[in-house]
DNA sequence: TATGAATGAGAGTTCATTCAT
DNA sequence: AATGAATGAACTCTCATTCAT
């Protein structure tokens, strides 16, 4: 029976967790995961080198959790924008505009993403591909599925063309300027898989 | 004036420098560079861990001789492969196996190349740029450029579309398995990008 | 707001500071700066290795402090005991005997002092003459200048004397036997002085 | 029986060694022993790394070398000054003379020589006074005790004077502003030495 | 819960010295 | 005698982590 409303307790705490969270995000983005400091992001959100080991363990689970709340947050952002159109086409169309809006939005979240998938941490790795698994499923079963059935896309391999989607997307969206535009258009990403899968009457090759 | 002649030295002097990329890139691939270790680099190319440092006076350097050494080999398997074909279709074609080749021939330097592409370090992408941007020429002028000329892909952006193919190329050609083998399919990618740049009759979306 | 007492914390650091500073100016005595160990100074001081990064960022910052600390030490010791005495002749014979008195009483300071102003390295031997500063300007204002206007001394040029007076004292000082003792006696040192300063009517050379 | 004759071999030999010493000197005086890299000297004299230890066997042996042709050097320019006057109070005049014209004339071999006098290494400490011995008894038995015996100085103990003479000359012609002149004139320091040892009907403070 | 002093393993780098040629 | 590649001990400095307060 903690004296001071446990509520309290524990929204501290969220709270507290969320500032070393976004510290960190800023500091990996920069820097990558081996020369981020912890200190730094320590205080950066605000407290004492100390304290981020009250709610993290190891520099290492810090990441982990990162990656775990990013994936969360993409698929939510994207899956949004999504799921709100009919056509697969159209969700084709928002699948880039929603993914390079959320880069453009949470840049320093992209950037550890991208450093992470393509990175040499296979650890990292394996908890992105974990994390982002709803949303290689989000494409396969609500876009390309769909409009391969609705005879919107032509005949593909689902599932690998999701994962071939995903890297291209992310691929492209996470290359920026020195101004942190990103330097491949996003109509020109979505121009070019529109007609990657576009049904057409064409003998292949 | 050396006493043993001078060309015996040079080519020591060469082989012994190129022992050492060697053992770099597998380390680098491993590890990345933060995590790398110049000592085991050294020792892995047989030599005591101060060896090293008569042929390159800093790791970053190592790493950006590295950079320019692999670019330089990527640059010359491709554009062979490339250049062989006449259509700009068959290039296409070329770009994407050719491609998918080398990261077999050379997962190493493949890994190295995407670590360096997409991760956090400015001096390290900067330097791939340049070392790449040979490539990125070959690609629009050897195969989209002549092929839109030719009536064979619709008109596009080529120089955008050059750096789009290159993403699509490295971002999906680096997903190995535990095996080291591509995750996503080579033909799966060359069909997909002959069908994106396609020539058809359908008004853009 | 640190939990125990800001002053306690404050009192702390002070003292581990002075430890590593007494443990350095021992080390920096037997070796000499380039040859002095940083390991030892932290260990010998009472500490692990890395602790002396927490009080010094390197160990040129540490010398830095050693002077500026020393300087300051030897300019109390000194200017206590000549300023306690009026007449010029007589703070004259006590600037070279508590100058003796300093070297008996600090003979590691003393070293590092002499090591730094008869050795090579620039930086440290600037920061020794804007550390020194105050004993030039005593010695000049406080010794000579009066000396000369109240007819003790001969007229001399105050400051380059003062230089002068300075490296006799230290070049003498710091000539330590295998026991520590000063070779040359400070009587024969203030009995030298005294006499080239000496008002006395014999016509120069 | 050496083939090619044996006086030209010396010859070569002293000097190759020559001009490793004189590389030597130049490199010791600008960053001291510990700092002063074995290569950079053999370089400067003309050779490779290697070279240098077919003449000395260690660094140390090298500053030892080093040592004792300096003193020698020294000794020899001095004392061919003051030998030839004959009173002592000139001889005294050119002691002071020829040790600033000294030190103006070889810069490096001066900076060594008071780096090493006023340095912590022990060795190299001991060997300086060996090879400066000559020079102490030059001081004592040719300028001071003659001088008292004539008369032309007041009674005083001729080897510490001796001593406190070296000492005084050393250090105020090895302080060098940034253009490598002495910053404090020889005319002051003999003038001061006349005065602090000239005969006079005074009575002691 | 927050703090920050202390820790010590580990890294990159330097360089005197060796030695086969 | 001259060379310079190879060596490896030693050093400074970093920083994730611990823990007493």
């Amino acid at each position: 029976m903690p004296r001071p409303k446990a509520a309290d307790r524990e929204a501290q705490h969220k709270d507290t967790r969320q500032k070393l969270l976004d510290a960190a995000v800023a500091e990996f983005a920069e820097f990558g995961f081996e020369s981020a400091n912890i200190d730094r992001i320590s205080r950066a959100a605000g407290f004492a080198k100390g304290t981020i080991y009250n709610y993290f363990p190891t520099k290492r689970d810090l990441m982990l959790a990162l990656i775990s709340q990013t994936a969360e947050l993409h698929l939510g952002f994207m899956s949004r924008s999504i799921l709100a159109a009919e056509s697969p086409t159209e969700r084709l169309e928002r699948f880039v505009r929603s993914g390079f809006a959320f880069v453009t939005a949470h840049t320093a979240q992209a950037m550890v993403m991208v450093n992470t998938l393509y990175g040499p941490d296979q650890e990292f790795k394996t908890q992105m591909y974990l994390a982002y698994l709803p949303m290689f499923e989000l494409v396969e079963h609500e876009i390309i599925t769909p409009g391969v059935a609705a005879g919107a896309f032509r005949t593909v391999d689902a599932r690998a063309t999701a994962g071939l989607l995903m890297n291209i997307y992310l691929g492209t969206a996470s290359q920026l300027d020195e101004h942190g535009r990103t330097w491949i258009q996003p109509e020109l990403v979505a121009d070019f898989v529109q007609h990657a899968l576009a049904l057409v009457e064409m003998e292949d090759r």
